[in-house]
DNA sequence: GCCAACGTTGGC
DNA sequence: GCCAACGTTGGC
């Protein structure tokens, strides 16, 4: 199994939200980043683990564990002509796009805040530590992952 | 709201 | 295939 970190900004879609929607799962969609998309394509299993991190945000940091419940499969987003996230140049025969399926695992007791992160010799060496980072996926190492979730305050993984 | 860092675009 | 210009991200 591996892991994840996921970024999302409150103002759109934060942790509570999903939590509050049918079966606590939501497809993520709206990545338009090739990276991002091959990590999902090529990496994301369902069971997989993720860190759900607040970005722009008035605190940013990890707000909780969601599950990867549904491996990659087409954003039908980027087909919208409607939606911010449409993409005239995507060929539906061949979708350049791909989304998974997001389910809440786990609360947090205890907000992990980007500051305390930084502060923490444990986590040196987090890509989204990286000065000028802007991957909204990116993978995590188990020993970081886990030491994350000390800092929640879970004592047990979900 | 500022601005550094980054990814993408498009002219050549 | 280079690279300047541009738009976006995201912490502060």
């Amino acid at each position: 199994m591996r892991h994840w970190l996921l970024k999302s900004e409150p103002d759109v879609f934060s942790f509570d939200d999903l939590k509050k929607r049918p079966k606590k799962t939501e497809p993520w969609n709206g990545v338009r980043n090739y990276q991002a998309r091959n990590f999902m394509r090529d990496g994301m299993e369902v069971g997989d683990l993720g860190l759900f991190y607040h970005s722009n945000a008035a605190v940013p940091g990890i707000a909780g564990l969601v599950r990867i419940s549904r491996t990659a499969y087409p954003d039908p987003t980027q087909f919208d002509p409607s939606s911010e996230y449409h993409d005239p140049k995507s060929d539906p025969e061949a979708p350049r796009w791909l989304m998974v399926d997001v389910t809440w695992a786990a609360d947090f007791p205890s907000y992990v805040s980007l500051d305390a992160m930084k502060q923490d010799p444990a986590l040196e060496g987090m890509l989204i530590l990286r000065r000028g980072n802007r991957l909204s996926i990116t993978p995590v190492e188990a020993s970081h992952f886990e030491h994350i979730c000390q800092l929640g305050g879970l004592n047990a993984l979900p």
